[in-house]
RNA sequence: GCGGCUAUGGCGUAAUUGGUAGCCGCGCCAGACUUAGGAUCUGGUGUCGAGAGACGUGUAGGUUCGAGUCCUAUUAGCCGCACCA
């Protein structure tokens, strides 16, 4: 028989989808192993063939530990909300659920091809109402909890409800959008809307009047991570900064046990820095300062307590609410233009132009340490949304602070021994502090800080802050909530109606809120978002899921939520829904996820570092602690695939005519290259005919060659349809075969490294292949495998890949594995090892990387089963042992000859026989060495 | 500016974790078989040198009997954060 691809891998995989070999069930005899890719969107353009790279890894892992007996879960479904099917709609009038159905099936059919282990009972999609409804019941307790800082934890809000009725906000301790004080008695004169707004201040899942990263273009409003360097990441739209009610998550409050849990988890070190980098913990100081001749105070937030001493005037945001308070009547006009100015920047105006900018607010403020006046400004290079969006400013040790003084002649004073702040400042934090005035000299201060050290001082004065009611430490995260409402339609609708504007949550007994059928998707003619055109799913929604729905206010307001989630929202627990994708009654049942546990192996890239790998660890903290997931973190150990570039090939055309000019004689002649598809070239020779047939003006195309062929020059670029480098995994299956795709994806490199594609080399891995056939079946095709006991060099040659294999999975070192394939095959076919002893077990070690040849072949030599249900072979040391070492005898390090000895020799022995061969005597030059060293099995070192 | 990562033949990469640098594959060279080929098989292939040998892991130092691997400095490239007080 002759090694036929497509016929074996068209068998099994109709044999795997009829005998349901990948459907896998609870079984609590075995021990579990979850297995799990970062799902796709499944965008109208396929898969090229990057995408497919972190799903062989994974695939690869899942099947071998499967074959070492583990129960291993390996699902994979849809991320099917999203803006592209969205925009595609506004375009075409194309509903999303019909972009999205026909891409997922596209998306299915080059799956399939490819022959993965995935257990597609368990697929589920972001968009069926059977799944959302689980990412509504989510978001309904988050609205219904708050988050506690003495306990840690996410708690139910009536609990806080009974506090306020007994103690009002004494003592309390709990995250929240602003710090507020009322009483037991206060709250109880509190009306019931007055209550609702009060709680919202506290809730996870809260309603709120923040900053929001506005996109005109898509309409909509962005995250923080869909956000980069002012544009959106999706389409590259400006952004601007907006006030709006929205819907947020209170991800800040888990800001701490986000970067605790880090600790506890096997990621990379970069990607867990990135995490840390993102949550932006900083320890400071909070100080409250006072505005002269008034009642009027306000807390800034510094790390350099220490600098007290040095602050020459104060900064506040121009969003903040301080501003009206402090500017004096004279000011107000100047403080107004400023104002309107910098209300008008985008974000990108902000980050391009950072050129020094603000006005004096005509006020001063004491410094509660010095008690001199210092002036008040107002400038943007102040944050509204970090720390109490006001600063206190000094110039001499901060870089902005001294600009903004240089640029407005502000008084600079220096507080180091020694520092030079002339040309600029002095922001490290080093030296020894000075300037701090003498103990008692001032009424206000008897604190010296002179001759410490930074550290030192700034202990020194967080310690006289608290001690003198000053203020406080704090410690401050960089970590925003994250803005959870999008005006889109194409995502899930929220639980929510409101009664007297305030919101409401629907009873979770109508989950799903199935998201309603529009024909248009822009925003109405009212500007609401475009759920406000289902107008009648609106009423009924009300009329079903509300009970007392005749209480509606439905005078003012449209009483139904009209935003949908963003995209991380459905991403974010998947993982957990996977484990019982199709329970009515709960997420997940306890019984199962007690199973499950978390995932064991994630994988997926790294552009998800602080999207939904932060809010999918966040959402489960906070399933966690409503008692949902016993797993604090959801992904144990995580790779990140590399990304897959293109790489282009081209062709030089010679100016003014139809002629070509191949690589190494451009140069001869004026030529510009040109992008050709790189499926009509093949080791960067062109292929003529096919080139002549892309278009019609290549037809009569003229070609100058070197030794007779055309060759190409290449570069690494995205893989794009406009440079025509997309290479799609179907392509590389119907020419080489699903085995030599997935083996030769594997074999380009290390699965985390970013690499172009290069069909390049393929050659390499289908002949090894073909090789690999041939230990079963010559040439003639006749099956040559026989029933004889093994030698032993063909025994060491199988221990020595079963060895180097089992190692190099456990580290997805992939790669690695396939030059040791390589290396046996080779060993195995100049031996002419045809034993089915040896080659039963090169087939489960290989079944994991090429699973359709290995089931043939396992059926060829006589298994009924499937090599899925083989037991992975253990390897045997006896196998591995030399009989003799070859040992490499240097002098002073360098290496000069080699010398056999037998593997029990000992060190004596070696060292006799070294230092007694005639070959030493010539390096030694007759000295006696100072010492020999003798590396067991490796190297004898002679130190002369 | 702060933080992280990487650097090895013509190319993709490997190195028992401090022990003969370049495994495996591509490409290239030579040979075999051939209907003379973008097929298959066999052998060779870091650089210089006829050779013995010398040199060689971005650059410069250091530790060590011994460094691609550890330390210090430096250069280049990639990534993250960035007016975060």
């Amino acid at each position: 028989m002759e090694y036929n691809f497509k016929e074996i891998e068209k068998k099994w995989q109709k044999k795997w989808v009829e005998n349901k070999t990948y459907h896998i069930t609870e079984d609590k005899t075995k021990k579990k192993f979850y297995v799990l890719n970062m799902f796709p969107y499944p965008s109208g353009a396929g898969l090229h063939v990057g995408h497919p790279l972190g799903y062989i890894a994974s695939d690869i892992y899942a099947r071998y530990k499967r074959l070492q007996g583990y129960n291993v879960l390996n699902p994979m479904g849809y991320d099917a909300y999203g803006l592209p099917a969205e925009q595609y709609a506004i375009q075409t009038g194309q509903h999303p659920a019909i972009t999205t159905v026909k891409n997922i099936n596209r998306y299915r059919e080059q799956l399939d091809k490819i022959g993965f282990s995935f257990d597609w009972d368990r697929e589920i999609r972001t968009c069926d109402p059977e799944y959302y409804q689980w990412t509504q019941w989510a978001f309904i307790q988050m609205f219904n909890s708050y988050y506690c800082n003495n306990t840690k934890q996410a708690c139910p809000i009536s609990e806080l409800i009974s506090t306020f009725e007994t103690c009002g906000t004494d003592k309390l301790n709990v995250a929240c959008t602003e710090e507020l004080h009322f009483s037991d008695k206060e709250w109880k004169t509190k009306t019931d809307i007055e209550k609702q707004e009060t709680l919202m201040n506290y809730r996870i899942a809260y309603l709120g009047k923040t900053m929001v990263n506005w996109c005109p273009e898509l309409g909509t409003v962005l995250a923080n991570d869909e956000v980069v360097e002012g544009v959106s990441v999706r389409g590259g739209y400006p952004v601007v900064q907006k006030k709006m009610r929205q819907w947020c998550l209170r991800v800040s409050a888990y800001a701490q046990r986000l970067l605790d849990g880090l600790n506890t988890i096997d990621w990379t070190e970069s990607l867990k820095e990135t995490q840390r980098n993102w949550i932006g913990r900083s320890e400071g100081t909070e100080v409250k300062f006072k505005v002269k001749d008034s009642n009027v105070n306000f807390t800034i937030f510094t790390t350099r307590a220490d600098t007290m001493f040095g602050v020459t005037f104060m900064v506040l945001a121009p969003e903040s609410e301080l501003v009206a308070q402090v500017t004096t009547s004279d000011q107000k006009k100047e403080v107004a233009a400023y104002l309107s100015r910098t209300k008008k920047r985008t974000e990108l105006d902000r980050i391009s132009d950072r050129s020094v900018s603000g006005v004096f607010t005509g006020n001063y403020a004491i410094n509660p340490f010095t008690g001199d006046a210092v002036p008040i400004w107002i400038s943007d290079y102040v944050l509204s949304g970090y720390g109490t969006g006001a600063i206190m400013a000094v110039p001499a040790h901060d870089s902005r602070d001294y600009a903004f003084a240089k640029h407005f002649n502000l008084p600079i004073i220096p507080l180091i021994e020694g520092c030079d702040i002339s040309e600029e400042s002095f922001d490290a934090k080093e030296g020894i502090v000075c300037n701090s005035p003498k103990a008692g000299i001032t009424p206000y201060c008897n604190l010296n800080l002179n001759g410490l050290t930074i550290k030192e001082a700034i202990d020194a004065t967080k310690k006289y802050v608290e001690e003198n009611n000053l203020g406080k430490i704090k410690v401050n995260y960089r970590l925003r909530d994250a803005t959870f409402s999008r005006q889109r339609y194409w995502g899930e609708p929220f639980p929510i109606y409101y009664k007297n504007d305030m919101p409401q949550v629907i009873d979770e007994d109508c989950l799903p809120l199935k998201l309603p059928d529009v024909d248009k998707f822009e925003p109405t003619s009212t500007n609401e978002p475009p759920l406000g055109h289902a107008t009648k799913w609106a009423w009924d929604t009300l009329n079903k899921c509300v009970v007392e729905n005749s209480k509606i206010d439905q005078k003012n307001i449209f009483p139904i939520e009209l935003n949908t989630m963003p995209g991380f929202a459905g991403s974010s627990a998947y993982y957990l829904r996977y484990m019982d994708p199709r329970n009515h009654k709960t997420l997940v049942s306890k019984e199962i996820d007690e199973y499950w546990q978390n995932v064991d192996l994630y994988v997926g890239g790294t552009e998800h570092a602080t999207g939904h790998l932060i809010y999918s660890r966040f959402w489960n903290k906070f399933l966690h602690d409503i008692g949902i997931s016993v797993v604090e973190e959801p992904f144990h150990r995580l790779v990140n695939r590399g990304m897959i570039q293109g790489r282009s090939n081209f062709v030089y055309h010679i100016k003014n005519t139809n002629t070509f000019v191949s690589l190494h004689l451009k140069e001869k002649y004026e030529s510009t290259p040109i992008h050709v598809d790189v499926n009509i070239v093949s080791n960067d020779i062109l292929d003529i005919e096919a080139f002549k047939a892309s278009r019609p003006e290549y037809k009569n195309a003229e070609f100058i060659m070197e030794n007779d062929k055309y060759i190409c020059g290449w570069a690494v670029e995205k893989m794009s349809k406009s440079k025509f480098n997309v290479v799609n995994p179907d392509m590389i299956v119907d020419k080489y075969g699903a085995d030599t795709l997935r083996m030769y994806e594997m074999f380009l490199g290390p699965v985390e490294q970013s690499k172009p594609w290069d069909t390049n080399g393929i050659d390499g891995v289908n002949r090894f292949i073909h090789k690999y056939w041939g230990l079963f079946y010559d040439r003639a095709g006749n099956y040559i495998v026989k029933d004889e006991l093994p030698t032993k060099e063909e025994l060491k040659s199988l221990h020595k890949l079963i060895k180097k294999v089992t190692g190099d999975i456990e580290q997805l070192s992939y790669n690695t594995s396939i030059s040791a394939f390589m290396i046996c095959v080779n060993e195995l076919s100049k031996l002419k090892c045809n034993k089915k002893e040896i080659l039963e077990k090169l087939i489960i070690v290989m079944a994991p990387f090429a699973p359709h040849v290995c089931e043939e072949l396992w059926e060829t030599i006589g298994h009924m089963t499937s090599v899925c249900d083989a037991k992975w072979p253990s390897y045997d040391e006896k196998y591995l042992k030399e009989d003799a070492f070859n040992y490499i005898i240097s002098f002073n390090g360098k290496s000069r000859y080699n010398i056999e000895f037998p593997a029990n020799a000992t060190t004596e022995e070696i060292t006799a026989a070294v230092l007694a061969d005639e070959r030493s005597l010539k390096w030694t030059k007759g000295n006696v060495p100072k010492k020999v060293i003798v590396i067991p099995k490796r190297i004898v070192n002679v130190v002369i």
